[in-house]
DNA sequence: CTGAAAATACCATGGCTATGGTATGGGCGG
DNA sequence: CCGCCCATACCATAGCCATGGTATTTTCAG
């Protein structure tokens, strides 16, 4: 049960922790850099925006905890999880992103995260999140806990049951526009919604347009509300 | 009238949250019925010390949240748990234990936990807690989040859909706001919401207004989305 | 290998939304 | 009786949304 990263306990002068941070976002990405580079115990194993560019250094530098964010232009951060955990098993993972989607959610811990922060989430810093890690913990931002608590609440009663519930709830929606959807019923423009799905502005209204002719909606909240109540969205 | 709505809440004062704290440590459990005593929107069913005192509690008094230790001189605080969600499923329980080995946490969340907190953990207050509650997040300290993670990686192969229980309101919407919400959850025009509501145009965007200074949201999906979270509008 | 579906992207525009003020009358509790 | 909240109403405008059409690339099942 490796838990532990470097020889804590010991005040004196203990192993770095060498942090590699995939950010799409170049001020959010700066600013996770400088912190690491600032904090005594850090050292940064690479500071990058890409699925392609976390990949190369995964396979070539070691690491002990990856940081990671999930929507990103050339792919999803949980593949860059996926590929940590095959290349350096010992290391660890952290999630943080804006959405907060039960499917999202699993799929990134079951790629091997152990922690999982919201970006808004004001009550979790940076190096604390890190902090816990080597001490065996996981950050967690606490809608997160509610998504996981429900998980395996219903993986361990009911397990015929939710197969059938998944074909229900994918049947209509396609994985993106249940992501689009997610984003608007959170309140975004499709400006912003763009950005966090590292799309471009012209495509978010499209899903939505697709979202609209399969709900038989005509505007965000009738969407919204439909999918509220045919059981697409989380709440 | 055209639209229905369903009973509004009435009234106007947020609905206080009935909390009962079952706790064998009597100074501990003095300083919990006292904060909650002292906190504006709390309401003390009871502060009890046995599992026994707790069920007779559970089957007599309407609960939003308990409270509840884990080591007790007659039992285990999670057959008080199994206890509420027999009787009031709808109400909520967050252990607050010193204990944290994986059994226990996932027998907890097991009989319907969805908080956890563990006693020396200084970065969750109790209020802050009951917050998190009410709020339909997870008060959980990073240690437990890592054993509910490290469950979910060797359990899970499959991704489940959660059901979800509904919440008490946290902000509290005028009749006419709630009839105005549900129109615009339907897709609604202003100018049609006006014609069913027998109002003039100009004045629906003013409950739209009021309607998100009290959701805390900007727009019309994100209104009913935080609206169908907190159990305001009917789906 | 090929066609369908998904995801991506761009252009354009009428109409609706979001938000700032400001104001009147009714009802209810201190 | 006075203040506060609710409900009503109007004006104005920047900005976002809804929707039309068109097109490329990727993915996946047949």
């Amino acid at each position: 049960m490796a838990i532990n990263i470097g020889e804590p306990t010991e005040d004196g002068a203990s192993v770095p922790v060498r942090v590699l941070v995939l950010e799409d976002s170049q001020p959010l990405l700066d600013r996770f850099a400088r912190i690491i580079e600032t904090w005594p115990q850090g050292q940064l194993s690479g500071a990058v925006s890409s699925v392609a560019a976390a990949r190369r250094i995964i396979e070539t530098n070691p690491i002990d905890i990856l940081v990671a964010d999930l929507n990103l232009p050339d792919g999803n951060g949980i593949e860059a999880i996926s590929a940590l955990r095959v290349s350096q098993p010992e290391a660890h993972a952290v999630v943080i992103s804006v959405l907060s989607d039960g499917a999202t959610v699993l799929k990134a811990i079951q790629a091997g995260a152990c922690g999982y922060v919201l970006k808004d989430d004001t009550s979790i810093d940076f190096i604390n999140a890190l902090s816990m890690i080597r001490e065996g913990k996981s950050p967690m931002s606490a809608a997160i806990a509610r998504q996981i608590i429900e998980n395996l609440q219903t993986v361990t009663t009911d397990v015929p049951v939710q197969e059938h519930l998944v074909e229900e709830s994918t049947a209509s929606l396609t994985p993106r526009e249940q992501e689009v959807l997610t984003a608007i019923a959170r309140g975004f423009t499709y400006r912003e919604v763009a950005d966090i799905l590292n799309i471009s502005a012209q495509t978010v209204p499209v899903h939505v347009r697709n979202i609209y002719r399969k709900l038989d909606a005509g505007n965000r909240s009738e969407a919204v509300y439909e999918a509220t109540r045919q059981g697409l969205i989380e709440i």
